[in-house]
DNA sequence: CCCCCATCTGACAACGTTGTCCAGGCTCTA
DNA sequence: TAGAGCCTGGACAACGTTGTCAGATGGGGG
């Protein structure tokens, strides 16, 4: 079946496939083509008069100009691309909020997706958004390895990683100051009186919870405080798993007097076993999360700003684009300590 | 200056634009741009030894097809667009992540953005995402007229609303039971004793808010208690002012012994007001939140499935797409009464 | 030895837009 | 009134891909 036939065909038989080109509104209205072009993009060189019929035709066919073919024409999609873990992770919600509101001052729209912590995912996504031809990219990576991304940036793809480096490639890189937060967290409770202090975090193959677990060691060295295996858990997450490290910590030969998390689930996780307990057990989590203030205790944490970060990786990322030439460039961005009660509680026990 | 020169001076001088396309690799590889095409697309009728040429080729220069030309060339786009307000608001997260998985389940991508609760944002981003022609369109609507969809509906945009209804247009809804669940939260309280029950809500205007007054009269009604206006406060949303108006009705001569409120963060702004009141007062807010079940008392909630909200639209959307015809419907959505402690305290005072 | 068929390959048009360039009509001046 | 210059409008090619169709190549059978 030739061509033709088959377009007449949709025409006739579809619902898809029938809108009105540019050159349907230029019959309609009795001009050329290209005048067409000149009334929809506000171009100089129509008279009134013809600006005034070739409109009447666009909404009388209602016609929308299609982007993909402007796009082809034009080289830049205005659009950039975000993936990250979970948008259903209350931390990303807002982060993916600031990138699309950078995006939006920039007059870009934002394509998002979800790894969900898988990293072939990840790369299936990131090459999906490349063929679209996204004019940037920001990662949450979930992969350690991004050497699938260099024929991608060879060819002018704007690129930003946010929350965790790139793996074995060169790319501006934002992220919070997990090492320092995460010691300071801990030297917090040291202050207070705390020596057994017991850290639930993620697998360390992730890298924010490596650099906290990192943290927690450098504020226990500085103590001179020796750390025994048990009060240390790694690489839970589930919820249950999470809550047999917390009561085995709590209950070993010498338990721990407070407790430090790696992250916001974790802390959720731990406040609800920590809830069970006779004794008060101090607390301090990496990440702040809501209402952590209206718990009793309240809930003292080190905060990142996610907001910031998509910010921040988002402008860079423009800046990429508007052709400022740039150095890959780490970005660390600071934490802050919200002091809230659970983090100031005496050892006890 | 002549088009050819210009092209010329992107490939010499930008970082962009210089992509090989299937014309460079079949130069390459010595052999015809449809052979290309055809590895590309692993259409039958390519000797391997053709295969491996061209495969070798697309590795050396970096190739990555180019969609933006597919999809014109193809009609279909392979992505959706989400427009809700406000992707950092707990709610919507879950909501665009099931929307997401859909999508991906039919090999579509997802483009989303935030209204701001901004009518004119809300179209204006509509309209940008019928101009990419994305295949269907999710809309969360924050404005109630919705004509200016019409011409993008019959060019054959598949069209979901979530959360609220659209406005003068026959489109398919998906929202929650508003007003059976503020009516049986309310009907809840009531059963507990409570007769001066108090109601803090989002302006009427809004479908949802209206929806939930609606059902809070329904159960006063239900009870024959005569709803005092001082009971209610509707149209404030920013915490100061729902503060002032929790303060007043519980102030006032006739003072509320419980309140009933109309959304997450209303929710969250009253129970910081609570916890500083002398005597209890009975809690049961609108929207779960996450930790509801730590504070002190649990707070009891009307429970509206975010995700099922969007794997509901998606999933309707897709069966549009895929030529079910099917007439625009309404579907309605459970929600449920989680009983926590707050909603179940006796009236006091 | 020739012809036919199957298999593989490539030329070409088309998708809907925008950039370039030229034609025609107008006004203004000499 | 004729020529120069400006303004408006339109024809055409190009963006990178895919569908169609015809040509080339090689093998097997008559």
């Amino acid at each position: 079946m030739p061509e033709t036939h088959r377009r007449a065909e949709r025409l006739a038989g579809s619902r898809y496939g029938n809108r009105p080109t540019m050159k349907d509104v230029a019959a309609r209205a009795g001009v050329g083509l290209k005048t067409v072009s000149r009334v929809v993009n506000g171009e100089p060189g129509v008279t009134p008069e013809t600006e005034r019929r070739v409109q009447e035709a666009i909404d009388a066919l209602g016609f929308r100009r299609n982007d993909s073919a402007r796009v082809l024409r034009k080289g830049r999609t205005a659009s950039i691309g975000l993936v990250l873990e979970d948008l259903s992770d209350p931390f990303y919600g807002p982060l993916s909020r600031a990138v699309e509101e950078v995006a939006r001052a920039h007059g870009a729209l934002l394509i998002n997706g979800s790894s969900a912590e898988d990293p072939e995912r990840e790369q299936e996504l990131v090459l999906a958004l490349c063929a679209r031809r996204v004019d940037g990219l920001v990662v949450i990576p979930a992969g350690d390895d991004h050497r699938y991304l260099e024929p991608e940036l060879k060819a002018g793809v704007a690129t930003v990683f946010v929350d965790r480096p790139a793996g074995h490639i060169a790319a501006d890189v934002v992220v919070s100051d997990n090492h320092g937060g995460a010691r300071d967290g801990v030297a917090h409770l040291i202050a207070h009186g705390h020596r057994r202090i017991g850290f639930i975090g993620d697998m360390p193959r992730i890298h924010t919870a490596a650099e906290r677990l990192r943290g927690y060691r450098a504020a226990m060295d500085g103590a001179g405080i020796a750390v025994e295996d048990a009060w240390m858990s790694l690489g839970v997450t589930d919820p249950e798993r999470v809550r047999r490290a917390a009561e085995g910590m709590l209950t070993g030969p010498s338990p721990v007097t407070a407790i430090f998390t790696g992250n916001n689930r974790v802390t959720v996780t731990v406040i609800r076993v920590l809830a069970e307990q006779p004794r008060p057990v101090a607390l301090v989590g990496f990440d702040d999360f809501e209402l952590a203030d209206l718990l009793q205790p309240g809930v003292t944490v080190v905060a990142q700003d996610a907001a910031a970060l998509g910010r921040t990786a988002a402008e860079r990322l423009f800046r990429q684009l508007d052709g400022t030439l740039l150095m890959p460039e780490r970005i660390v961005l600071p934490t802050r300590l919200i002091t809230r009660g659970s983090g100031e509680l005496p050892p006890t026990g």
